[in-house]
DNA sequence: AGCTATTCATAACG
DNA sequence: TCGTTATGAATAGCT
């Protein structure tokens, strides 16, 4: 392409093969990563070089999933809004275990994710900028923080239910000493 | 690129963006197509638009053949402990259809419903127990690392960018020792 | 869908 | 492998 069209068949120098091949392939990814970034796509791209070592891109960082996406060709999971229509699966709990229920148990994950995702702005983590990410970052600090907090009440009130109840069996009343 | 350089974000212009993607896609395809030839690679890509339409191009022209050869290059399987492993991020998950997969992703889906009903705000500490609310922890701080390495990734390709602006403007080569 | 002005990718070379 | 450069390709903004 540059300094002279390029014939579109297998270039027949190794040298040259390998080196354009690693320029291409390159590209390639980057290409990828472009177009789902702009366009918000989700995009798979595997590459096999002719000695076989495997170069790969998924948008999510999972291929094992988009390869599930792929084989089963589901429409995108539509983000519900947070109603409680978050539960496709429970009606099916009684039946025998089959794909079909592996099938619909990973859409409802699926669903659920990006339920979550969408509250903090219906994006990916690649398709946001700084300011976006900082802010997203603190909201999940504060969630972390409200997360540990709850645990600690939890430990609380345990660690109170069980002094009561060794009073109660005990008739000790200073629990603190009783070790 | 043309015309103005773009930054590399998503495209909010729906027509704009609808446009691009239409472009851009058709090029990837056919940058997947050349490097396929030119290098005699294998090559397989996949595309979901952000409707959910797929397109794809397998060299082989057999998407699924160069998905069993994908699955049979990764390393081993990720074997996840029987434990709550349940990320909200990006989670590999089983591929055969067994009652312990079934009872993983019913785990999930609690888990997610669970967090869900405690982002929109209730606290009722009734329903997550400590398990839940530990693993929940974890997850979210997986994801705060993400952000975290993305962010890292952004600032330096800005000091990468803002370094080569000197040297256009300056001459100066050591950038470095340029304050 | 077409048309340019630009930016980008890259083949050949060092 | 790595950098440079002359050129061909891709494409953003318009119509």
């Amino acid at each position: 392409m540059a300094r002279g069209k390029v014939q579109m068949r297998r270039i027949e120098n190794p040298v040259h093969r390998q080196v354009t091949f690693c320029k291409r392939r390159m590209s390639l990814l980057k290409k990828a990563k472009e177009l789902s970034v702009l366009c918000d796509a989700e995009i798979g791209v595997i590459v096999f070089s002719p000695h076989g070592k495997l170069y790969e891109l998924a948008t999510n960082g999972d291929m094992l999933s988009l390869i599930d996406r792929y084989r089963s060709n589901l429409p995108e999971a539509p983000v519900e809004s947070g109603e409680q229509n978050m539960s496709l699966v429970s009606l099916h709990r009684q039946h025998d275990v089959t794909q079909q229920e592996v099938l619909l148990l990973r859409q409802e994950v699926d669903l659920l994710q990006n339920s979550l995702r969408y509250m903090y702005g219906d994006k990916d983590i690649n398709h946001m900028n700084l300011g976006e990410l900082q802010s997203l970052e603190s909201n999940l600090e504060i969630w972390v923080h409200n997360i540990r907090s709850t645990k600690m009440q939890i430990m609380s009130s345990e660690i109170e239910m069980l002094k009561n109840k060794i009073i109660e069996q005990t008739g000790i009343l200073d629990v603190n000493n009783y070790y």
